[in-house]
DNA sequence: GATGAATGAGGTTTCATTCAT
DNA sequence: CATGAATGAAACCTCATTCAT
């Protein structure tokens, strides 16, 4: 069997019980024993069961990155495509609870993952809503002076503290519903907005008639709340 | 010797040595070899190693929250109080990087974390922003209707996918300016502020918005007054 | 059982088997199978299997010195002493062929030897040959200024070379013939006794020592010729 | 590629990385990787890792030859020319110290190496030596009745002991001095000689003296021997 | 209460050698 | 002549946990 072949196979099959059973309580014999491989034939390509980990990693990121950068490639307006990737961010772990865990459990703790390929590919998988927050900057749907990295830790580090739950535990994960928070919650900030926003009394007179459209619309439709 | 007295001393040293090494990396027979006591023993105060852990983990908590409580007491304004409390965590994982290398590797992934005694704890212990934003919106100084858990997550998580590199690598951290940057940046919103501040009469437009806005909703739900 | 019961258990049966079977082909498995206890069990009393065998050879070691001294103290004279080392050497080679395969291949060549206890032990055991000879010296029975460290190698290594084919293939080893020949062969020199040579009147003199001393020792026993 | 070619190509990596790190150490993929080959390329040349080993070794053997003849061939005199074989012994080993860890750790504690080329062939080398002692005696410069092989044994016994720590720790190796030293013990002997040795006609007459004390005590009391 | 000897089930890894292509 | 994928046996070592004393 050709020799690429049978690396993708062995990736295949860690892949599968690395996410049911976890990294720890995967025998190197379990993965061989079900490709019908002696022990040693893993071994030969791959020289470690945590190299081979990594590798799967790295082989499912890459998978991410084709869907990603094909559906932003159609969404338009900094928000929309910052709640994209929240949102994505989210299903991806919907779908993928096992190999979440094996990232936030197994690989992101080993020594000298700062400095891993795998590493670099979550840089990369991160960087596309650095991207995606510098473009809103430079379009002025976001603000100057944006301290962009912690931006990405508050985005990455908030949706994963809250799938723990899930991940977990036996909570659930509503995508859309957080998808929306989160991008409300960063985008517009925590504190009060004092009043007029209105800086040019062009824009807030465009605001203001958005906004008696919309009452307007309410007291056409009594039974649905004016945002809906 | 007083069972409690052994019980501390093996928490204690537990402690130093699951710090220092970490969990897995710490054998039973090293904590009570540096007690002078028998394996057995520790096994007779603690059923499990893994209970071990969460004892020394329970315990320092317990410790964080005098120290957080008493200085809330004397700080002013929930911006403050927030900023306080981001700062404060920054500061903690700066010191007790080995707890908390603990905590994020060891302790939250094991099986049955979400219902034991530590998750109680952490929650008590992140409860205390959960306060301060409460006490921040009835002040009026935080908006209404934050989704207060999910802004608990996204400070937390956000903290500690930014510690990370000090934790897992080799960088430095600097509790003082990402405590304030994070605070800007949750409490202001990363969307550009149109305006102002503004008290000027042109903005009052957005004023009287507002007041249009309460009265559609008074219309549509007469049994409420129209500031409800 | 007691610790040190135990211990000595283990250390007599790995002396069998290593004995036997050579360090490489002795699995640490047969050892504890051969005492009915667990493998493990081996391990928690000596680290490792290198260090067990270190072991072994130190006690054996430790054995044969009583011997030795022993049955020193009852030899007088320097040459006799001397060819005593020898023949017990030789002997020892004998009886012991499995224990010297041991320390002439696996134990001797491992890294860090030079610095380890039974390297120190080996030096005490050939040191009593470099006590017999220094007292030869002062004794006058053996010439002054020899490189005893030298001799030392060259009685011990070449005992181990004449022993290879033993040891290694199917050579007999004769102690008595060789104890003489090695004890002959150092103790005389190789170079023709230059004495006679001399023609000259002067050293004529030592001739006639020589033959006074015959003269003498056929005067003490009557029964023999003057030349035997 | 020509057959013969090839083998010595293999012959002359397996050396290097033989020698640089023992037998048991370097893997048989690392010689064929080195070469571009596959691995089994080499088993196609030599059966086995051991062989191809041995077979480096007899290549080895056979260069050292040319040298030690030619040398040979203008050196004259018994003492010098065994002297030369000592010294070139101990050079030899100083300048190939991986050669001689893999004969004396691998290849002679191998089964069946008592009939096996590389035995032979290490006869043939030290055989130089008995050929040289062989010469003095005819030409009276050695005595009469050596037990040669004896001799060959303490020599390089002798040279191999002394060299181990040079070769398995860290001591440095003085050929010319150890030359000297071993020469001069083996041709000379370490008793005392009593006699004609003298140079000066002065210390040879109060030796005579010393001696006929003795003799004369002898007399005296015919129990005991003269020497006693 | 304290001991500490014993457990015992794997886990990862290595490599000379073969053989079908 | 060359390849190189596959083998497969075993070996050492670890350590949380138990339980008889």
């Amino acid at each position: 069997m050709a020799s690429d072949e049978r690396a993708q196979e062995i990736l295949a099959v860690a892949r599968d019980i690395f996410v049911a059973r976890g990294f720890h309580s995967t025998a190197v014999t379990e993965i061989a024993g079900r490709l019908g491989v002696a022990e040693g034939t893993v071994f030969k390509y791959f020289p470690t069961k945590r190299e081979l980990l990594n590798r799967v990693i790295e082989q499912w990121y890459g998978e991410l990155f084709g869907d990603y950068t094909k559906d932003l490639s159609v969404i338009r307006g900094a928000r929309a495509r910052f709640r994209y990737l929240v949102w994505r961010h989210l299903t991806t772990i919907r779908e993928w609870p096992g190999m979440c865990r094996l990232i936030f459990s197994d690989v992101r703790s080993q020594p000298g993952y700062s400095r891993s390929p795998v590493h670099r590919m979550n840089l990369a998988y991160t960087g596309l809503l650095l991207d995606v927050v510098r473009e809103g900057i430079a379009a002025g749907e976001f603000r100057d002076h944006l301290p962009v990295e912690l931006l990405r830790d508050v985005i990455y580090g908030g949706i994963e503290h809250h799938a723990w739950g899930f991940l977990y535990g036996h909570a659930t994960l509503d995508a859309e519903r957080y998808a929306d928070q989160i991008t409300d919650l960063v985008c517009g900030g925590i504190e009060r907005r004092e009043a007029g926003v209105a800086s040019s009394p062009e824009t807030d007179l465009s605001a203001l008639a958005d906004r008696l459209e919309r009452v307007a619309a309410s007291l056409r439709s009594p039974d649905k709340g004016p945002r809906a």
